[in-house]
DNA sequence: CTGAAAGCGCTAACAT
DNA sequence: ATGTTAGCGCTTTCAG
């Protein structure tokens, strides 16, 4: 099947995407004046710049972003490596690093690492030969290989939610040991007494948070009893279960992430517990599903905009030759729902 | 501040990436040479291998694919526009058309139209303008412009759950028809004779989802309300508001997508009424949310991963100059959860 | 105000 | 087995 050939008429754009050369052959006139014409800076006899216009439109010549790339030594693209594009929280994210991104002229090439730490290195590689601008990484840990390629990385890279302890890597979090504060206060403030954190270890950012919840219990004389799993509902029901069994008595949950703390939800119910009756639980993110499940679940809040906008911010920045450091955590709010209540009277 | 600046010894990179023409002095050789030998196209002299190689790699030399897609013409890139990136749905579909555009050795540029028509259209321009190897959309309606421009797109282009009319544009879609029919004919199973659609018009899969409904319902002595809304969560609410008012016996609720349904679920709670001991809810997508809410929503699963495999192997095909329709409508399956069960008795 | 020409980094004939 | 050269499509001095 040659089902693509068609017959072409008298002026009609050739098969192949015309070239600044078509446009200046048939405005009879020198490749340089099209791209001074086309680039807008004057510069050029008003009848030149109307019949360059006019064969670009009749031929619907559209500038090749790949020449120019080469000739000028930018792509106005960036990369950027989620964790899991899956975790609802990434799509925030997503959404705010293009949008910021968009609005400063550039586009993004998405890079979904599937948690898998050797995808993200080749990705990186990929991101490098591709000359992109720049590279955003919104990665919960990041491998010994990948911080040693970052360590001399031949494009600029910001960190979001996270960063590489020995480098000089800029790097945005939110206030993670805050928001750990902030959601054990809360349930401190509403009676509970035998706390439990659900916490994900393999990310890097989970000690902050925990760091946090261990800090505002050691105030009042509280019990803490610590819980393990992935990141994830399933991770959120084992930690819960861990929890559950060591200190039965527990009212109060904080959980690393949202979709831990559904979980949590879900395993305390099955206890035949009640939320917020029995048992308390707050989040951390507020995901779009935060506020969807039942009861709507308490959590932390993290500004994803914010992040988005300083990531895009500094990297724009960097290929200006700007240099600058990490700025200070992101604040981060407390959203009250109806998962978090006054701590059950003492039996 | 210069930042950026650091010493340099003997034989390191220099600052802007090593070219193809460094590694050839470096090696004693041409740069067709170089060329030759990192394409692993034999033909070279296993020393000169060994000195190409060895120079590459001392200098860090990594291809640059701007110049090497200038000369190929091919970016290895396809676009990807979805409508909206934090409408659960799509990251999966995201991950999806991902996974197998790597698999085919493809990077993917995405595009976030938000939802906005202009937007869509300056992506399609954008994406065209860097010169990618083609465009997968995923967007639930498409403007007049857009269908325009598709109808000429000078890049190939792949519709997903979507499809213009009077072109020739290769599409993919579920079987919705077949999607709503089993999603009604689940419900009149269980008994339910006064049933409701929750349709979003501005869907355009929309149509043949409740017209799936309307056929099941056309056989039993079936009474049928339809609602309208966003397919939103927002949406769903708005449109159950209008079904509970025009037919207050309503025992059974089939929503255009999951998110409705889960604002079905939300406002029939509110009413008093319970879920599904009262009425039944039944949704579509099967998000990863479905299977979270309370109770765990009966939904229309499709499958994204085989639309994403499809898109890009039509894409890759077209690439090779292979030209192809449009195959039949992908199969849906029901996952029965706990939204649905059987009709209450009569009053 | 406009054109000629160089060159961005790479690959692929076409020599040798 | 290797080198020379042209050229992908564009921008930008440098001349005129």
């Amino acid at each position: 099947m040659t089902g693509q050939v068609r017959p072409v008429a008298g002026d009609l754009p050739p098969a192949s995407s015309p070239t600044i050369a078509d446009v200046a052959r048939h405005a009879g006139v020198s490749t340089a004046t099209v791209s001074r014409v086309l680039a807008g800076l004057g510069g050029a006899a008003p009848a030149t710049s109307e019949r360059v216009l006019d064969a670009a439109r009749r031929l619907g010549y559209r500038p090749s972003g790949v020449a120019r790339s080469l000739k000028l030594r930018t792509t106005r693209t960036f990369g950027l490596i989620v964790t899991d594009i899956e975790n609802p929280f990434f799509p925030q994210l997503v959404r705010a690093v293009e949008d910021a991104a968009n609005a400063a002229g550039y586009a993004v090439l998405l890079c979904n690492a599937v948690d898998d730490p050797s995808r993200e290195l080749a990705y990186l590689e990929l991101l490098a030969d591709r000359r992109v601008d720049g590279v955003v990484i919104a990665a919960a840990s990041l491998g010994r290989r990948q911080q040693a390629w970052l360590a001399e990385a031949p494009v600029p890279v910001v960190l979001v939610n996270g960063s590489v302890p020995g480098t000089r890597i800029p790097s945005i979090e939110s206030d993670n040991a805050g928001g750990g504060r902030l959601a054990t206060e809360h349930l401190l403030a509403l009676g509970h007494r035998r706390l439990a954190a659900l916490t994900a270890p393999r990310n890097a950012d989970a000690a902050a948070r925990l760091a946090g919840v261990r800090d505002a219990v050691s105030g009042p004389a509280a019990e803490l009893a610590v819980g393990e799993g992935d990141p994830t509902v399933a991770g959120g029901e084992a930690a819960t279960d861990q929890v559950l069994a060591a200190q039965p008595g527990t009212t109060g949950i904080v959980a690393y992430n949202d979709l831990m703390a559904i979980g949590a939800m879900r395993v305390v119910r099955a206890s035949g517990r009640r939320v917020p009756d029995d048992v308390s639980v707050v989040g951390f993110d507020d995901i779009g599903l935060a506020s969807l499940v039942e009861p709507p679940l308490t959590t932390v809040a993290q500004s994803t905009v914010e992040m988005g906008r300083w990531a895009i911010e500094r990297l724009t920045a960097a290929v200006r030759g700007e240099s600058a450091g990490s700025p200070g955590p992101l604040p981060v709010r407390l959203v009250v729902r109806g998962s978090t209540g006054l701590a059950p009277p003492q039996v």
